[in-house]
DNA sequence: AGAGAGATTTCCT
DNA sequence: GGAAATCTCTCTT
């Protein structure tokens, strides 16, 4: 109870990647491990367009075995390693051979915060809100705090441990911002293109996209 | 508040 | 060898 609106089912994910972006925010990511369950609600997106966008892992077509489940159906999890110390949690978009994902850039925390702050190591008192926040306010910080990492690369999230679930109130439109995405200046034109989604004024955006 | 460096894998040159 | 869809710590303002 108190969670959402109901499981999203595989068809939700069906749908031209902005809008599946758009209706990502305010939906509540869930995984329920063997340790405890963990959700937040989703508040920041970006969108990477496929072959076309140069921002892309994708781009120009380039499959390798990091990249493969995003050529597949949508509504898969690509999950990637960074930096040499974080995962990223993406979901696939776009149909069978079109390999587009949308990056989950930060949640609010609903459940769990005792088992997130254990995971990222931090003491975190429930009624700060800013410290509660930043369990989960970035990519790589959102990824640890939910358990997140290679042995959920490519499950299913309308059937497997990690899922989504809908919001109960559907958010207006008004607000809603959208802007470029972070940490891509290396990609030209694409570099600019307003393609990151967030809930306005929202207090666990990430560090790099306060309004 | 803001800048800089380190951590250290995956992928490309 | 170098950069990357990042984060944390430290030093400076």
């Amino acid at each position: 109870m108190g969670i959402g609106n109901g499981l999203a089912g595989e068809r939700f994910f069906r749908q031209p990647t902005e809008g599946l972006a758009l209706a990502l925010l305010g939906m509540v990511l869930v995984h329920e491990a063997d340790e405890g369950m963990t959700a937040g609600r989703i508040v920041e997106v970006e969108m990477y367009k496929g072959p076309q966008d140069a921002a892309a892992h994708s781009y120009g077509g380039k499959m390798t075995a990091r990249t493969q489940v995003m050529y597949g159906e949508p509504g898969h999890a690509y999950i990637y390693f960074i930096y040499g110390m974080h995962y990223c949690f993406n979901v696939v978009s776009g149909p069978l051979g079109s390999p587009e994902a949308i990056l989950i850039r930060a949640l609010e925390p609903v459940c769990g915060i005792a088992l997130m702050a254990e995971r990222r190591r931090r003491v975190v008192d429930s009624n700060h809100p800013k410290k509660v926040c930043a369990l989960t306010n970035g990519p790589g910080k959102l990824s640890q705090a939910m358990g997140i990492n290679a042995e959920q690369y490519g499950v299913a999230l309308w059937d497997s441990a990690v899922r989504l679930y809908h919001a109960e109130d559907p958010l207006p439109p008004s607000a809603v911002a959208r802007g470029p995405r972070i940490n891509v200046g290396y990609a030209g034109a694409a570099a600019h293109y307003p393609w990151r989604f967030w809930i306005r004024q929202h207090p666990c955006l990430s560090v790099r996209s306060r309004d």
